[in-house]
DNA sequence: ATCATAACGTAGTGATCGCTATAGAACGTG
DNA sequence: CACGTTCTATAGCGATCACTACGTTATGAT
């Protein structure tokens, strides 16, 4: 018994509604924004997806993955000023990118904490790796530098929002790199 | 020909709708919300502040005002160094401070982009002011450092929001000191 | 006292919010 | 074919949104 089958592409609507969710923020995207732009019916959006709040966990967790991979890519280049140079650099491209919304949907939205303390976590442990590999003096904070990094990942993020250009974000990564310790 | 007086403070008033605007934005807070925060009926409110979007006017308005009073206190001091890390401390200190809500209405609120410029607009003249003191090299580009420093500021009004600590906001500012070009 | 003026509280406007009851349509299985 | 299952669309639920019509009350001026 395998019932009538959905005539929507539940990966694509995701897609959609992960968009919508990055543009307008949670609370700016009503169901009706988000059926009308994913293509289908309130039961249908409710029968695939749960209810808004379970969609948009859904949405903001793909989101947090796609963002992780970058992140990732960073962290696994060798050197640690390098590697901090590069997550600077992919979020002011990143966040600019005029193929996508502006800013970034875990630095903006007030609700997504737990993610950007992960965030904070990874970038700690790159940093302390990076103790460890010899990169930064031990005396280096890599919690408060972690912290430092993250809020200007963050600020970024909503000058992004105000319209900020590529060029005024990569000055900022680029004016932020003055902080990182010298080895 | 004077009517009847108004039986409620509308400076009080205003600034009680100043800390709701704060605590919860400008899409979060209900006319309702306000009402009942501020004392009054509905016909009362609009007849005394318009509509919603005015009164948020105002009240930002007055926020950015007090706002400013600070940054000007800051960019006062004589030395370009002093006044910038007497900004950053203000900053993390006020965003913190558990006699009003986390963070800063100016920085947080999409909207205020305006207030936001203007931001920006005094802190790269303190640092013109500099340059012309012979506090900061000829080559600094101002524009540039008054959007990382307005960037980190942004970043630690989230962070506050998020439940950053007082220490964890000043570790932060001191870090970005470390951005500051030295003499 | 009488009047005009203006703030007051009650009560409710249409619109939109998140969400769902209901009934019909499209599948695999008998 | 009929049956059970699951998706579909329509239409509408109660609650809340920003906002206001309306009748009352409190003032100063006459």
């Amino acid at each position: 018994m395998t019932g009538r089958p959905r005539t929507f592409d539940r990966d694509a609507a995701l897609a959609v509604a992960v968009e919508q969710f990055w543009r307008e923020g949670y609370e700016k995207t009503s169901v009706a924004k988000l059926t009308a732009a994913m293509g289908l019916s309130p039961p249908s959006l409710y029968a695939a997806f749960g209810d808004k709040h379970r969609l948009f966990e859904e949405a903001s967790a793909a989101y947090f993955r796609r963002t992780c991979d970058a992140v990732d890519r960073a962290t696994a280049l060798p050197n640690t000023r390098d590697s901090v140079a590069r997550m600077l650099e992919d979020t002011a491209l990143a966040h600019t990118d005029d193929t996508t919304p502006p800013g970034c949907l875990m630095l903006t939205e007030a609700r997504l904490v737990a993610q950007r303390e992960d965030l904070h976590r990874r970038i700690r442990e790159r940093l302390d790796q990076g103790v460890q590999d010899g990169d930064l003096e031990t005396s280096v904070h890599t919690d408060h530098l972690a912290s430092f990094l993250v809020t200007v990942m963050r600020g970024m993020s909503g000058l992004a929002r105000d319209g900020g250009t590529t060029e005024e974000l990569l000055s900022i990564a680029d004016t932020a790199m003055a902080a990182f310790p010298s080895q």
